[in-house]
RNA sequence: GCCCUCGUAGCUCAGUCGGCAGAGCAUUCCCUUGGUAAGGGAAAGGUCAUGAGUUCAAAUCUCAUCGAGGGCUCCA
């Protein structure tokens, strides 16, 4: 992490900069609908700016470029922007007419509240600012004239439904997204980067490579994994698998439904209730497809007496589980109705509860790390104001998890308050190839279904103790986590990963039977390889190959069937020639 | 769920003012048998998402349904 601290983005050059944009625009937007649009707010964001319009029309892309087109006018006028500060009477009587504004003008009067409705301490003043012939109810602060915004270094993006203060209730606005900078050069970087994104999008990828799909037939956000995106999959899962067994996880199975008393003594019919799909009636009893695996391991769990001398017991499964997200919300591999969760369940005693968050913490990072994500960050997150369990246990909880991530020196933040009420969670995301962030493994405590299910092992003494119990999956969704993969590494999967490690390209028709020998000798040592036989060109079949994101390409003809040898290209276009088979064999193991 | 945009061949996409359903790639067949990113030709391929309506006539206009994409408090 930096030493120095980071200039905070609110004091920054580039926030007045795009706040002021914003202006601009709500400027040029008004003057499009005279008399009509009705302006709500509009903020800088991370990388740019919004505002949000109540209009009389549906905005369309050429609305866009025309309102860039006015706010370059203003720009060039060099309006200054001159702050006003005014009595909530004069607010009101400039905003008469702007419904939105007059509700912000009457939280300010009543001493303004944070988003929990509690009041702030000071009441805030009364602000505006003014450029060319726009007032703005606003806090400030601007550049000091509109000449400042980088004509060339701002752009409209998109225009998107918003809800008045984000409530579903009140009514939707129109916003309008724009980006801004300093320069053209930065400007045209985090196009770029949006564009990057836009090529690597999985849901793009996955049909290029032929690695999953979603079918209208089958129903929104149900996974299905074609054979090569499945082969991934499985290689990521047998890894992970073997990783769990060599660190004292034991392997479970669970199934996909269970009876309603489950779920309502898990209390997930109480508090997840949402999420979950209508029961199915079985034999006049209702049963519930599983939104999470706990109950299942917890009944595994309780199947027989423990003692303190079984524990820690870690119980791990890949759990396909089922939860209701709204039609709008979901999105390629990342927010799905079904996915798999590579869940575990770690009971333990008090005092093995330090080692064993510390232990998920670094297999956690572990297996990360063998999927060549290295940018890790930690979120702690503390005690919410509505909790269960003992004060005293959420305070030994979330010693232990400080602990563990200090001790596994990864970057962290506090979350403070931000833990479920059931208990303290680490959250661990990872930065992708663009920086773009992503959450994957969780790590959370539970002291609510321990008690719910009464889980018990005898202690030394003889009596009855009631186990901790600790939640954790370290890739999350293995459809969230592929959809990861498949970004970062923009579809060209590391060797060991590849779905297809290599295509044997023979030259001409004459040279397939000879592909095929070289193919049954690799495969027969475990490559995964394909044969292009079809009757084209060698340098068609090398371009599919490239297209497909294949790491070796094979390339043999007569020269080769000869020698016993096979020309070897990468996917990055070097060629390294003709190498004999064991030499290839001997490369490509050496960069698995 | 809500708002906006969209849905045409397996894929990517044209289709003007309502007037015969199109291209490239992929597929199949034929020719070609080649040396590191697309050889040539032919054929086949359509419930224009689904359903209703308006019209002499609908891919095109209207409504509904299904699905996809973008967005839905980073708060004057």
């Amino acid at each position: 992490m930096s030493d120095k601290p980071a200039e905070r983005y609110e004091d920054s050059e580039l926030y007045k900069i795009r706040h002021s944009a914003a202006h601009v625009m709500a400027q040029a937007v008004l003057e499009m609908f005279p008399g009509q649009a009705k302006i709500a707010i509009g903020p800088p964001i991370a990388d740019g700016f919004y505002y949000d319009f109540d209009l009389p029309r549906a905005l369309t892309p050429d609305d866009l470029e025309a309102i860039e087109k006015r706010m370059r006018q203003i720009i060039s006028g060099r309006h200054p922007f001159k702050r006003q500060e005014v009595s909530a009477e004069a607010a009101r009587a400039q905003f008469r007419d702007q419904p939105y504004k007059l509700e912000l003008i009457d939280g300010l009067e009543a001493g303004g509240s944070d988003e929990y409705g509690n009041p702030l301490a000071d009441k805030p003043v009364i602000s505006f600012y003014t450029q060319d012939t726009f007032t703005d109810l606003c806090r400030g602060p601007h550049v000091e004239h509109t000449g400042q915004i980088n004509p060339s270094a701002f752009k409209l993006l998109s225009i998107a439904g918003a809800y008045w203060r984000g409530d579903p209730d009140r009514p939707q606005l129109q916003r309008i997204y724009g980006t801004a900078w300093k320069t053209a050069d930065e400007l045209e970087q985090y196009l770029w980067k949006i564009e990057e994104a836009k090529k690597r999008d999985h849901r793009k990828l996955g049909k290029e490579l032929d690695l999953f799909s979603v079918s209208d037939e089958v129903g929104p956000g149900l996974i299905l994994w074609h054979p090569k995106g499945a082969r991934v999959r499985v290689i990521v899962e047998d890894f992970s698998r073997k990783a769990h067994l060599e660190n004292g996880y034991e392997w479970v199975f669970s199934p996909h439904i269970g009876r309603g008393h489950l779920w309502e003594t898990s209390g997930h019919l109480g508090f997840y209730k949402d999420s979950m799909y209508a029961p199915m009636d079985i034999e006049g009893e209702a049963y519930y497809a599983k939104p999470m695996n706990c109950p299942f391991h917890i009944a595994i769990f309780k199947s027989r007496p423990r003692s303190y001398r079984d524990l820690p017991r870690r119980y791990a499964e890949y759990g396909t589980v089922y939860r209701y997200e709204q039609s709008g919300v979901l999105h390629g591999l990342t927010r799905v109705r079904g996915f798999t969760q590579d869940d575990a369940h770690i009971f333990c005693r008090p005092d093995q509860v330090e080692e064993e968050i510390r232990r998920a913490l670094d297999f956690s990072l572990y297996v990360l790390r063998a999927m060549g994500l290295t940018d890790f960050k930690a979120y702690l997150a503390t005690r919410p104001e509505k909790y269960v369990g003992e004060i005293a246990d959420w305070g030994m909880a979330i010693e232990a998890l400080r602990q563990a991530v200090e001790s596994a020196r990864v970057p962290y933040q506090l979350d403070e308050g931000g833990g479920a009420f059931y208990g303290p969670k680490i959250d661990l995301k990872v930065n992708d190839a663009l920086g773009r962030e992503w959450q994957l493994s969780t790590i959370q405590f539970d002291f609510n279904m321990p008690a719910r299910f009464g889980l018990e092992y005898t202690g030394e003494d003889g009596q009855p103790k009631r186990p901790y119990m600790v939640h954790r999956a370290l890739l999350g969704s293995m459809e969230r986590f592929m959809g990861v993969l498949i970004e970062h590494y923009a579809g060209a999967f590391p060797l060991w990963l590849a779905p297809v490690q290599a295509v044997l390209i023979p030259i001409a028709d004459r040279h397939v039977a000879y592909a095929q020998q070289v193919a049954e000798r690799l495969q027969a040592l475990e490559f995964r390889v394909e044969v292009d036989q079809r009757s084209e060109r060698m340098q068609a079949k090398i371009r599919d190959a490239q297209l497909q994101k294949v790491p070796f390409m094979l390339v043999v003809g007569d020269k080769e069937a000869e020698a016993g040898a096979v020309s070897v290209r990468r996917r990055t276009g070097e060629d390294l020639k003709a190498k004999s088979l064991d030499e290839f064999v001997a490369l490509a193991k050496s960069e698995l």
